[in-house]
DNA sequence: TTGCAAGGCTAATATAGTTAGCCTTCACGG
DNA sequence: CCGTGAAGGCTAACTATATTAGCCTTGCAA
């Protein structure tokens, strides 16, 4: 291996990270970036195939962080008490994280990174099935992280905007859905 | 009033929501715009401020439109069924209008644009009011726009890969979401 | 009839992403 | 020890896009 690296994959990666999170997806440049690591914007082309690229990285960097953290959330035995920290991690780590959270659920993004969020699917669908049934579990699983993304992504655009208690609507959501998924007849 | 117009503001935002959606959003330059409604890129600098107002203005539309067609559907006079018939024209409206539809909820979306929907926002809340009572009402509305919301985004987003009937999930989740907000202690 | 402003246009500027092509550094085989 | 080749920098150049500057024509209104 030739002259010493002034940078790697993995800093650009969470310089990319860091700037998005700071600026915002449309102040993120290729020239920024270079900086932070300590080259010019030409050398991040050695690592990266492009700005997109790069986009795919930083979010599945993001998706491999929040797997790790639902399932490190999952630990009671309790599946109610589960799923209550589970949905709360989720919440905490979008609070943590909006920008790059938003862009990882977003359409258009990389199909990459959303795949890596399945590892975590198969934890949740466990715990929701022993309170929905199996017959429900995945219908269940759909309508509790549907109802947490649809939520998050409101709160962190603004969309609550009629007063009220935010944490109290979440609460009260979580608490009726926690019930609602209960098999009633299964 | 001098030298005939070529083209308008009401123009240049149709062409500009069509082209959004035909191509996505990084795909839309101030240059197809122009070509779509036969001036020169810079001539659309005399109707709108800049790229970025654009965008707020197709996005109102989407909004104005949305308010519309939510508007409409409520006539049954049957709390349960509006909500079914209200939340079924709002995936609907989503589902004809992806990529705006997604823009006009996104974070660092225009406020104005979000700001529309408040209008609908008064219907939704005495509908839901009737089920949920009104102590509870704003958090149950939250709670079932958020499930809807999230749900169509990650739809769209194709984020439901596990298989599965989705459109078994919608009918599960709206069901039990309607059973879970009635109020069981008000 | 003359003035003036709306609303076009071309030309020019700034900013980004990206590519081309070069140069230096060292690990390694002879 | 020495030559070499590729990794990994760099500068310069190219392209696309938004946006601004400044000009020209048109036709209503006084």
């Amino acid at each position: 291996m030739p002259a010493h690296p002034q940078t790697s994959t993995a800093a650009i990666v969470a310089a990319g990270r860091r700037l998005l999170e700071e600026r915002g997806v449309d102040a993120l440049t290729m020239r920024d970036v270079a900086d932070a690591v300590g080259v010019r914007a030409p050398s991040l082309y050695k690592r990266v195939r492009n700005r997109s690229d790069l986009f795919r990285l930083v979010l599945e960097d993001v998706a491999d962080e929040l797997t790790g953290v639902l399932d490190a959330a999952a630990i009671s035995g309790d599946p109610v008490a589960d799923l209550r920290a589970m949905t709360a991690a989720y919440r905490g780590f979008a609070h943590a994280n909006p920008v790059t959270y938003t862009l990882m659920m977003a359409p258009q993004a990389v199909p990459g990174a959303t795949a890596r969020s399945v590892r975590s699917s198969a934890t949740f669908l466990n715990i929701v099935a022993q309170q929905a049934g199996p017959r429900h579990a995945l219908p269940a699983a759909r309508t509790i992280v549907a109802w947490a993304h649809g939520f998050i992504t409101m709160e962190l655009a603004g969309a609550f905007r009629l007063g009220g208690d935010v944490e109290q609507a979440w609460d009260f959501g979580l608490g009726r859905l926690l019930t609602a998924i209960r098999s009633p007849a299964d």
